[in-house]
DNA sequence: ACAACGCCCTGAAACGTTTCAGTTTTTGAC
DNA sequence: GTCAAAAACTGAAACGTTTCAGGGCGTTGT
């Protein structure tokens, strides 16, 4: 590599866009625009970001030169200085997230951060780790402006670690901690009331409710809709307490097979994922029963599958594409620091809104 | 906010770790660690980086003391002297990133990723956009050290501006622009053959194919291996002309629905996607026959849905996971210089792994 | 005895930005 | 005509890092 001594101290135009004899180009800063417009670094700063104590045509001139040349701000720069990252941090395990959640979560995520000056950046964590590391490791290295979280539990010590340090946030679902803080949220009350509601239309007396892990945050509110549900219709509930929707397939599709075959089974089940309606359909058919036929299966899902199979399934949409752009709204909101009470949604679902095999219901 | 005049000018020790009354806490630099230990900052920076010129006992008891104290470098200063962001941006078009590819991809990416110093960016771009306008930016800006792109076309023009421009980067798909650059590609044309051979031996005559749009890569792979199947069987090809997997479920139902009713119907479908492959189960239900009976479908796919609705359609796994872990790896090499040649990667799919409702042939 | 060398270390400068603390110029009031 | 205040602008410092260009100092060769 040819050394090279040019730009002399104190004054020197900085290369003006053409590429040096390194190779890579040299970007304009705003050392190049004061060189321009004859103005100090200062005054070009500050015109820039509208600052007050400049004139109106400074400001218009300086903004014309910066636009003629592209300048754009060197993030390094802007954020040695300020501690700004323009990043956002998205939080989520991925193996666990199930298809259709990171996709559609990431997708509405970016879509709207692209319109900010906010990065996504997608930080994983691993199944056997615990948690809070990679939170941990934001905040410690400041490597973010504010972090989004998925999968919230009710007692959740991310969330408590995030308000301990007084680091912005989002989450994706609530929790039980009675600290007000930014989320979006399905309503999964609302939504396994929905499904009891369906199952009475279709004329089901005893439901089983094939939820989450109990220690997730939506895993409660489905629950304690769906006993709600129970109760109002005066139904025979017949528990599943042995798997999850966390389970793989091939356990839940045992259990399912195993409780059609018991003595007590039930005509009607609510699922809490694709994943688990799809195991569960298997299991029935393995205990000889069709589904549509000896049971009704309801279940939400966001990628439309249930459609295109047709296994006469009721369905619901969540929107996990919508859920991230909100995200992102709140997030951005809270970085601007709005009351954290005015970013929370809950995005309910309806009776209206069910399907079968892609049709609305009746 | 009370102003503060700590700090005189020089000396002075920077937050030792505890929270000063800003609130926000003050990270150990590389000032700290030479305050502490009695060196200069060069010093320890030099140690820190393994650098020749300082002796091992001095590089022992920096390091012991960056430990102690959770030192950990700031991007941002390193950024602006060295100009490396250690940013990875991983380009994509959600909205055409159909199921398991994206989810897959960025699980593996970021998996590899999170073992060496590089954060995954996703950088999306919407559908009616220039997909080159996000690679400019990147570049122009200097916002990544390297890039992944995915759904190259035979004739990439983001390859050749990336080329041009002497930026590193890695493609999910190969090009045809007799560039040598890292790529993870899936085998599409051995994918195609491993196809017809399994119609042949499923006894069928009459093959027909459903593939993606011409203007990708892969979709040229996949068209002359399944030719080439066809002309090696002697079998005849039913043309499929007017949809690819790109187009919409109920364009593709639509018009298998009309190939299957009309007089020279296929009895064995190739499809390029899995979307496509449900699509066309649900044309050929309409036109009143069903697969694995007068007709057999045989697709890709990563998410393992074929097993779990055992639609009796032929599988072979496509492993996005694995893609994504391998682009972290080759783009990594890249930017330590290792030879792209050695980057490029083929998965080969073989007629012994492929499944029909979970189980294996034969 | 002295130059030359190798070893270990260091101050200062630079990357691009924002901001503190001015300085100069203009305006306007008396 | 003087003085104060407002308006418009600016140099210098600082954020944390790497690197250039040395600087002591002890050892070795002549």
């Amino acid at each position: 590599m040819p050394s090279k001594k040019n730009q002399g101290p104190g004054v020197g135009l900085p290369g003006n866009g053409d590429e040096n004899a390194n190779g890579r180009e040299q970007r304009p800063t705003l050392k190049t625009i004061a060189f321009m417009t004859g103005l100090g670094v200062t005054t070009v700063s500050r015109a820039l970001s509208d600052a007050p104590d400049i004139s109106q045509s400074t400001k218009e001139r300086v903004r014309l030169v910066a636009q003629q040349i592209g300048y754009r701000p060197n993030r390094a720069g802007v954020r040695l200085r300020t501690g700004k990252t323009n990043v956002i941090s998205l939080v989520m395990n991925i193996e666990q997230e199930v298809m259709a959640v990171s996709t559609h979560l990431v997708y509405g995520l970016s879509q709207y951060l692209a319109r900010t000056p906010y990065h996504l950046i997608v930080t994983p964590y691993e199944l056997g780790t615990d948690p809070i590391d990679p939170v941990r490791y934001i905040v410690e290295t400041g490597s973010a402006d504010g972090i989004i979280l998925s999968r919230t539990e009710p007692e959740d010590p991310r969330v408590q670690y995030l308000v301990d340090h007084n680091f912005p946030f989002a989450t994706h679902g609530r929790t039980d901690m009675g600290i007000a803080h930014p989320y979006y949220d399905f309503n999964n009350e609302a939504y396994a009331r929905v499904g009891v509601e369906v199952m009475v239309r279709r004329g089901r007396k005893r439901l089983s409710l094939l939820g989450p892990s109990a220690d997730l945050s939506f895993a409660q509110h489905m629950t304690a809709g769906f006993i709600r549900g129970i109760e109002e219709n005066d139904l025979l509930e017949i528990p599943i307490r042995r798997v999850t929707t966390d389970n793989p397939h091939s356990v839940i599709q045992a259990e399912v097979e195993r409780i059609m075959k018991s003595r007590h089974r039930p005509d009607g089940l609510i699922c809490g994922s694709v994943n688990a309606a799809i195991a569960a359909t298997a299991g029935i058919e393995a205990a000889g029963f069709t589904v549509g036929n000896e049971i009704d299966i309801y279940v939400k899902e966001s990628f439309h599958l249930m459609e295109k199979f047709r296994p006469n399934i009721f369905v619901v949409h969540e929107d996990f594409r919508t859920a991230g752009q909100e995200l992102g709204r709140a997030i951005e909101q809270t970085l601007k620091g709005t009351d954290p009470k005015e970013l929370q949604m809950l995005e309910t679902p309806s009776l209206q809104a069910v399907t079968q095999n892609g049709k609305l219901l009746e």
